[in-house]
DNA sequence: ACAGCCATGTAACTCGTTACATGATTAC
DNA sequence: GTAATCATGTAACGAGTTACATGGCTGT
């Protein structure tokens, strides 16, 4: 039971218990395999270890509750939300301040400072860019593939469906975005 | 000096390492809002006590050189990128892995698990975003302006000028991304 | 039998943040 | 004279990572 009804999580917290309330109820392990399904492309994907530490601390909050079965063989625990958790999840999708989007661009940085090395290494570093969009961008769209069927509104992944189309409508502008600055870089050279 | 050459520094030193290429010697305070400026749309904005230790740990290894003016009144120091430096940062740009960049976002984030609380709470997050996205475009746009003149190919900031340009392709991409979610919101309900 | 996946953690560490402290200089 | 800005840090802390350890289960 939660003590501290005031106690404020990471956001990873949230996103995690968020994965929790499309209905059914996961190990740790799997809660992992989710979020590196759908989570990384919006948030991040959490290293096994905080999957386990973060569910340990919703658990103890009381936001979470885990079945653990010991048989004789393999100790799983599932997890699932308590209706406290419901209530923390809404109160902080209601009640905290939204605050932009973070982008940790590793190839904006490096275009950046692009004068500091010759311009082929940077059109590579683009290209490469290119085909790992063409990867996520083939990852995303098995996973907005799989939600067909329950994809209306009021259906269980409306909202996973919008976002899912959002990220592949992202995926696509940056692959012009790149596009674009590949032009841009050959103005300059033939 | 530096004692290890290979001490692999954090993606953060990198960058600041970068903004000291562009031919002006900066102290950690101005540095701090050059980050605040630019670096902010596609890395991140260190907090000010970060500047100053990451500038202790470059001087360290050497890449960079502080020349402290003591007069009688207030003492700064003005930094400058070494030859190890510039050496350090192309090592850096031509043989790290690109990586894919990490978006942490809040909107997409909580649109996931819209379901969890009201439509009308969405949409508002949704049109929170939207007012946002047109103040950051604004920022960058006058960014983006003060480079003119200078970011024609070759020229002192023109990898700048491709990435504030990216950069505004990318918040207009954005602000319609958003639209559309607005509108797919909106079928379900009148 | 052996590889690979399922499942659960602990320990050590780094990055980066917030809060705080200090004081000089400039603008009104 | 006082508020804002310039300038430089220290200390404590938390989020999140990597590396490691352990062992059951499954397919070939």
């Amino acid at each position: 039971m939660s003590q501290e009804p005031h106690a404020s999580l990471p956001i990873t917290a949230y996103a995690l218990l968020g994965l929790l309330t499309f209905g059914d109820e996961l190990t740790g392990y799997e809660l992992k395999q989710r979020a590196d399904l759908t989570l990384r492309f919006y948030w991040v994907a959490p290293a096994t270890s905080q999957v386990y530490s973060e569910l340990a601390r919703l658990t103890e909050h009381g936001l979470v509750e885990g079945v653990t079965s010991q048989g004789e063989g393999r100790r799983t625990t599932v997890y699932r939300i308590t209706s406290e958790g419901q209530d923390a999840l809404r109160a902080w999708l209601d009640g905290s301040r939204v605050g932009f989007p973070t982008l940790k661009h590793t190839v904006l940085l490096r275009l950046l400072i692009g004068h500091a090395t010759e311009p082929a290494r940077i059109r590579a570093v683009l290209e490469e860019y290119v085909d790992e969009l063409a990867v996520a961008l083939r990852d995303l769209r098995a996973v907005r593939d799989s939600l067909r069927g329950s994809d209306a509104p009021g259906e269980a992944f409306f909202y996973p469906s919008v976002v899912a189309d959002w990220g592949l409508d992202y995926f696509a502008a940056e692959t012009r975005h790149t596009r674009r600055a590949l032009a841009r870089l050959s103005e300059g050279e033939p």
